[in-house]
DNA sequence: TGCAGCATGTGAACTCTTTCACTAACTATA
DNA sequence: TATAGTTAGTGAAAGAGTTCACATGCTGCA
């Protein structure tokens, strides 16, 4: 921890380095699809207001993200597509191929591994794992399924940079820890549970109960209450 | 000081209503899913500092999120495991089943089909549907594939409440409209674009590819600065 | 019954995020 | 070259969400 000699009575003078925020990451990936689509349609500049148009975004807020990393824009014109696309790309990390593994190959494992829009974006899936010695050494879409022993080293073999986790949940945190131990820093979780990890380890979970309950909830309370508002989207 | 008897039995007069937030209602989902398995453990009672050691959250945190919805607890004691169970339960809506419908039957959809968590916790799956002549009639894990042509007339008649979405995202949209005109409210979707919908339905995004990008941003980051902090977790 | 200890519930402070409002700067046109 | 029109960039204000801090009120025990 530590670092910066901030804190002291000092008014902030310049907003320095700046903590970008959760939300601000997730709005530039959608702003990168809809320059991708943008661009394929040979669009050539677009506005803030445009780009504002993707969601219930406003173009204070389009630019305000942008402003972050950087002045992308020409005033009295708008944003170059093809430009703001390689340098939200290049803010995302999407310069470089990333080295995936999938590890579970049931039902949301064998999704993934055949989901093609991962390549596309720039993610590889190098390797895939199970125990399950049915599905060790087959084929699954191309990819020959690991023997979960193997994970660690196999893990370092192949670099392995981002492990997407798509096993049962009781095994999620010991199979994590060998993630950990392989030196992998990203972590995609489809598993139900908090996964404990170092500090330097970025975990990101994806639970569909937990959206299908906020549609509950909202749903719950619209049809007590005022059948609009209360802010949900 | 307290309330003051105001006009009407209108209840706190400074702090309204109130709006609930997003993170809120999220962490209300996680604290059911700790409970659940406190019960099964025969724990009777929980503090908040204990609820918060599921995550990085803090015991203020937790305490709060509950004081929106009333008081549950005992001072001095904690949180009765069962009773704050049932309440949260009530809170999210998940005091009644609820009926959904799958709409495509691709490596998502069967993926949601098969899985167990969704009728154990209170959803669930009565239709599903594509429009692939090969998987129309067929059975899926005990359900019938209906065709998308009947759509409407059958999400009607079987009064579904929501839906999951995993058909390509070129679809997404005109199936989204013909999901709205038959009256349901909560779309849980899985393509990658906005869907535009009435104020009154309420849609959430399963992003994995904006999850992996946020990883990658991440990394990126902190290959380059300093290995830790930025407030990422 | 009284006392010590403990954990809730909550206004207030604080921090983070979004929106506002204005200036700077470029394009297009005549 | 001047001028009108447009839009990015950005401090500052406003709005949300989180954390603090403490009084309140319960439990358990002597
Ligand atoms: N299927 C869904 O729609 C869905 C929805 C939400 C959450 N999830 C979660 O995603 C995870 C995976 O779900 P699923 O439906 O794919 O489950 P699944 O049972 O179909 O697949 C799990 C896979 O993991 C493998 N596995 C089990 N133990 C292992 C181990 N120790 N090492 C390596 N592999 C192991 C199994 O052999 C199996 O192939 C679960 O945690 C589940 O709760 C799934
Ligand atoms: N598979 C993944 O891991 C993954 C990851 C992220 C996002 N997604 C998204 O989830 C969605 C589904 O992905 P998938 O991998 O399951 O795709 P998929 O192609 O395997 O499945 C799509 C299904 O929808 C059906 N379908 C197509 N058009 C239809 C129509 N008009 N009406 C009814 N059904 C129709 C197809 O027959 C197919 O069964 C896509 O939008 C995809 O981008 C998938």
């Amino acid at each position: 921890m530590t670092d910066t000699e901030n804190k002291s009575e000092a008014p902030a003078k310049t907003r320095t380095p700046k903590q970008i925020s959760d939300s601000t990451i997730h709005r530039l990936s959608r702003y990168l699809r809809l320059l991708g689509a943008l661009e394929a349609d040979s669009v050539k500049t677009i506005s803030s207001k445009e780009l504002a148009s993707i969601k219930r975004l406003t173009p204070a807020q389009v630019r305000k993200d942008l402003s972050f990393f950087g002045s992308f824009g020409t005033r009295g014109l708008g944003y170059p597509v093809s430009e703001l696309k390689v340098k939200i790309a290049g803010i995302l990390g999407l310069d470089k191929r990333w080295r995936l593994a999938i590890i579970g190959v049931g039902n949301i494992g064998s999704a993934l591994v055949g989901h093609k829009e991962f390549p596309e974006r720039g993610f590889d899936i190098r390797l895939v794992f199970d125990n399950d010695q049915r599905k060790i050494g087959s084929k699954h879409k191309g990819l020959l399924v690991s023997d979960i022993k193997n994970l660690k080293e196999e893990l370092l073999a192949h670099e392995i940079e981002i492990v997407a986790l798509a096993v049962p949940a009781s095994v999620a945190q010991e199979i994590t820890d060998i993630v950990v131990s392989a030196g992998v820093r990203g972590i995609l979780t489809f598993a139900p549970i908090h996964l404990n990890t170092p500090e330097n380890v970025f975990v990101r979970r994806e639970d569909m109960t937990m959206e299908l309950e906020y549609l509950t909830f909202a749903l719950s309370i619209n049809a007590v209450k005022s059948p609009n508002d209360l802010g949900l989207s």
